[in-house]
Formats: structure tokens, C-alpha cells, sequence
DNA sequence: TAGATTGTTAATCGATTAACAATC
DNA sequence: TAGATTGTTAATCGATTAACAATC
């Protein structure tokens, strides 16, 4: 459908738009020009008629762009317009906090199933979610269709259930263990190193960017 | 101690420099060269050497760089050489699993208190962090010292919560609700938008970059 | 039609990589 | 001293912003 390959700054940028425009259909905006939305969004027009023309014209010449239709059409970039299924491995509590996080739906991921090594954990149910034995994890994966595994195990045990999960068939790993995996290219790995984030902010926090307000 | 601004690009890596330099101290390795580290971090060893000479020469010609010496030279540009008291806004399960990860005071972050407005969850504690009636914020926040607060609370109710913390004398606001903060640009946020990581995952998975292995 | 606003090209800015002289 | 490797300058690459002609 499409083929030059665009570049990392704008796919992370898209679902910050995709996230505007919902809201502002929620409010009944029916339309809106660059301009508008880039004091909203704060970074200018240019950037984001650059961005949105990466994927087609998806505005119109002195009218601007219609927000529910091109919300419909981030969306599809994104992905959004299918349904992708989940599972977590690892069903401490931030396992437990991604299976009961039921706004991730809205976006087409579901949580099927939760995993874990841990006896008493196996058989509890979060919001409908069952955990299972690390033992049953292969047939799981392969006769629920599940595309995404959500990796919340300690470093030490990361890696070595990332080459599991691999080996099952899955489609992509996202990695909350504070690890770089090294799995095979044709697994889409992303990363939230929540303790990254946090050094990230005491940094910013000595080093204050001078700015009034 | 320093003035010239950082790139974004480079505190970005800063955090990810540090941990590899740990991983290598618990090895045993006592010195590195910018090649060594390129290959194990993959990344080039000409932006090791501009990364780190921002903030001064930490290595010696022939030699390389002494890694327990630049671990801690690190650690102190993040400010992980000195104690940062934390609360947590909201004691659900995410807010639960930010508390309950210990590792955190391995760099300096301590969770002090967690804040709730459910009945039912006040007086609860994990790993020792009790949780707190919201009433009870603005002393708490002034008589423990605490710099930052993680904000897992509803997208709808985050923005008066933050303007509140701002009010109390927060530093910093881990932000993990589905929204942008608007508040004192002098109050460091640092957004961890879920929803949007796995977003950006959804594309990649149909969207794979040409490469072999 | 006239006005508004996009799509797109050109200019600028910033970040990465390459190259090499300085020096341990 | 000779070899290794940094620190740093210069070259390249990529991303952002500005400008404006195309067009609704």
C-alpha cells in the first residue's frame, strides 16, 4: 500500500496526533488547519503538514483537514484499525497493570492471558484476564493468534524468555525488563525503561532549561 | 559546575551509557575503549567520544576509559549521587508496581508515600510505602522533602492533580496519565505515554525495515 | 472570484559520522 | 619510543522550519 520508508522522528510523533485529533473530535471539531493544531499541539504548522504528507494529501487547499476522517487514516497507518492480541509475561504488578488497563482496547490490543512462573499467581484472574504456567506458553501463543508479548520479568530472565518468545512465533516484545534483547531483526522489540525515564528527569531537574514562565 | 546546554540526543543516552558501564563494572572490566563499548552498545565510537566530551575529557589517550571512574561521573551528571524522595499520585496497579520496584533506590529514587482518594486503599502499604489520603498531600509533601511525583492517575483528573503538586512545591512530575501537562515550564514533566509506545510498536510490526538476520 | 490553506521545494539547523592531530 | 586511543575539527547526513506556488 505504500513503500518509502518514512522516518523514526515522525512514526513517534504519530500517535501523539492521533491522540489530539480524538479529542478533538470528542469536543465535535469537525475540521482544522495546521495552524490550529499546532498551537494545540505546540510544534508548528510546517512540521506537521510535512509529517501528514509522508502518507498522502490528506488535507484540502483553504479548508484544512477534516479531524474524524484524518484520525480514520492515522489510525490505519498505525495499525489501529485491527485487532491485535496481547499477552504478558510476568504477572507481578506491573503485569497486573497492563492487563487491567482496559484503555489499551480502544486502540484494538487485547489482553488475552497473563504468565508466570509463580504457583500462587497461576489460576487469578485480573479483569476477566487468566494467569497460566510458563509451561503452556507455546500452545497459547500459537492457537490464540497472539502477535505481542508484554516481557515484565527481571532483567536476569528476560533475555532467555525473549528467545522463547521468538521461537513460539511472536510477532513483537514489548520490553519492560532493563535490558537491550538481541533477538532476531524480524521481531519488532520496543522498549520502556521506566528507570531510564526517571534519570532522564533528575537530570532535567539540575539542568534547567532557561525559559520564562 | 557546568553551563553549555546538552543536545536532548545526548541526556537521552546518557541514562543507557550508565547502565552498560554497571553491567561491565559487575563483570570485572576495569577500563574500556569508545570501540570496545561501541561494538557491546551498538552504537558508534565516534559518538561515545562527542557524547562524553560534552561534559569533559573522562578518558586518556592509549588507554581508554576507566569504567568504574566513568560510571560514577555519570551518575553524578544524572544526579544519581545524591537521594530523590518520591511520591506516587494514585495507588492503583501501576501505582503499585512503581512502588513496589525496589531497584529505583539502587539509584537514588526513593518512594516515600503513595496518595490515594479511594477509602479503601488508604492506609494499605506496600513493601513497607503506605498509602495516604490525598488530604493529607500538601503537609506530606513539604515535611518529607519530596522533589517528584509519579502521576498514574485518570487522563481526566491528572491536569488538576498537577496543577496541585505545582502549588504544593513539586520539582518534577513523572506523568503517566494519557495527557500533556500544562503547567510552569520552571516543573520538569516527564511523560511516559503507554498507549503511545505501543502504538509506535504496532507500526513497526507492519512496517519492517529492510535487513537481514 | 478572492481568500485561505495545503502540498512541496528550498534553506536552515542540529545531530551523527569520519578523520586525524594530540597525547598518554 | 611506538602503539593505541582519545579529544576535536571537519564533512555528511537527516530533520526542521520557512517560503511560496498550487489549488480548493
Amino acid at each position: 500500500m505504500e513503500n518509502k520508508p518514512i522516518s523514526k522522528a515522525v512514526v513517534k510523533r504519530l500517535p501523539r496526533y492521533y491522540r489530539y485529533l480524538g479529542e478533538l473530535m470528542q469536543e465535535g471539531v469537525e475540521r482544522i488547519s495546521s495552524n490550529e493544531l499546532s498551537e494545540r499541539m505546540q510544534v508548528t504548522a510546517s512540521q506537521i503538514r510535512q509529517d501528514l504528507n509522508n502518507f498522502g494529501g490528506f488535507g484540502q487547499q483553504g479548508y484544512g483537514y477534516n479531524v474524524s476522517y484524518l484520525h480514520g487514516e492515522i489510525g490505519k497507518i498505525l495499525g489501529l484499525d485491527r485487532q491485535h492480541n496481547l499477552i504478558v509475561i510476568g504477572a507481578g504488578n506491573l503485569g497486573q497493570a497492563i492487563a487491567n488497563y482496559a484503555n489499551f482496547e480502544r486502540s484494538g490490543f487485547f489482553v488475552k492471558g497473563m504468565f508466570d512462573i509463580n504457583p500462587r499467581l497461576i489460576g487469578m484472574t485480573i479483569r476477566g484476564i487468566e494467569v497460566y504456567s510458563i509451561e503452556d506458553l507455546e500452545e497459547y501463543i500459537q492457537k490464540n493468534q497472539i502477535e505481542i508479548a508484554a516481557l515484565t520479568l527481571p532483567k536476569l530472565k528476560a533475555e532467555a524468555m525473549a528467545e522463547r518468545l521468538v521461537q513460539y512465533g511472536i510477532k513483537a516484545i514489548w520490553n519492560f525488563a532493563h535490558t537491550d534483547l538481541s533477538v532476531s531483526k524480524k521481531v519488532v522489540v520496543e522498549n520502556v525503561h521506566l528507570s531510564e525515564s526517571l534519570m532522564r528527569l533528575s537530570y532535567r531537574m539540575d539542568h534547567p532549561v532557561k525559559k520564562k514562565n
